[in-house]
DNA sequence: CAGAACTTTCAGAACTTTCTGAAAGTTCGA
DNA sequence: TCGAACTTTCAGAAAGTTCTGAAAGTTCTG
């Protein structure tokens, strides 16, 4: 909380000088750092996270200058995760209305729902249709063909594998499909499935 | 391929050497290497999913040294990554019906479902449920006390991302009781989705 | 209880990923 | 078209991960 000198009072909001000013920062960083360390394990880079958290819980877009400052990360990486964020249609760039004010701002989309859509869908694509695409490959042979015992029993785990993958594959496109239905989907699933056993 | 001097005929399998095993093992090979570059995008270390694809594939018990030789990777590996395997229950420990072989077979769970349940749970536990414990460590204060607006802001955001969060919870609860009850399940889902747009 | 037959551990090597920051590139107003 | 104000790129540095293999540990047999 260095007393920086940066062009922070973009908007006009009176910015009284509330004490509770630092409670917040705190939250803030403790949703920060959290929010990295869940990003590694869902297999993305924690600046990327962390970058998204602060537009996130902020809620208001932030120039690059002011991320690099707040998250004390390079110019280079900013630019790179606000790139990849901006790809996944997780933040968007925005102008000033200041004409004069070139620089770009960086706003996060702030449904919960489509965050999460957005997070599915990209694992979705990178995990687990490829399992679809490229599985078959792994056979020994067309169906049709002649083969050994052997021969039969790989296949016939490949196929068993593929099938599984096909499963869930629709189910996952059901879902998705579904919008917020899924909300109201879900209370009769379970109410199908508690009463039949 | 070295025709090295291992004991690799424990069982009284007529073993005929057909030419067809060579086929055999090149589409091990494939699924080997895909499995374990799909393993790196699921977050498990690559020779951990090239030993499992292994053991999945083959379907027999292994030793330790057989899957050293057949792999070409190094003692120390095999032995931590069967550790691993073996803690996420993908992989038994047998011992051979032979008294005098002092060795540990290894042997992959052969249901696909059971696999896929398993590294489905894992995977919450891993990546989802430290969201809803440790999301509400990142309010900024107490659901009653008074807050600022920016404050209610803030608060409001964790909220609604723990809701979510519980929301998906209670679905991945719903369906992992079903069992192999998913499949009706999923059926029952796209029914009530498709009827309802 | 000794020693053979395995398995596990762990320090350091090899490799991979991520980050930095200076330099190059782009865009815009005058 | 110039230069100021930004953004992007990229080579090399730093950090992080995974692998190796020799040594230590364990378990069993005789």
């Amino acid at each position: 909380m260095k007393p920086s000198a940066t062009s922070s009072d973009r908007d006009a909001t009176p910015l009284t000088a509330l004490p509770s000013v630092d409670e917040i920062r705190a939250a803030q960083d403790r949703f920060i750092e959290f929010w990295g360390e869940m990003g590694t394990r869902w297999g993305v880079q924690r600046s990327v996270a962390e970058v998204h958290a602060l537009l996130f819980i902020t809620g208001e877009p932030l120039s690059a200058e002011e991320i690099m400052e707040r998250l004390s990360i390079s110019r280079g990486s900013v630019s790179t995760t606000l790139k990849q964020l901006d790809e996944w249609e997780l933040v968007q760039r925005v102008r000033s209305k200041d004409r004069a004010d070139r620089r770009e701002y960086h706003q996060a989309e702030q449904d919960v729902w489509k965050l999460f859509y957005t997070i599915l869908r990209a694992r979705k694509r990178r995990e687990f249709d490829p399992l679809i695409d490229e599985l078959g490959g792994c056979r020994v042979a067309q169906k049709s063909s002649r083969k050994t015992d052997r021969q039969k029993q790989h296949d016939q785990k490949i196929d068993e594998l593929l099938e599984l993958c096909r499963f869930f594959d629709g189910l996952a496109n059901t879902i998705s499909k579904s919008g917020k239905g899924i909300e109201r989907a879900s209370k009769i699933l379970a109410r199908v499935l508690g009463s039949s056993r």
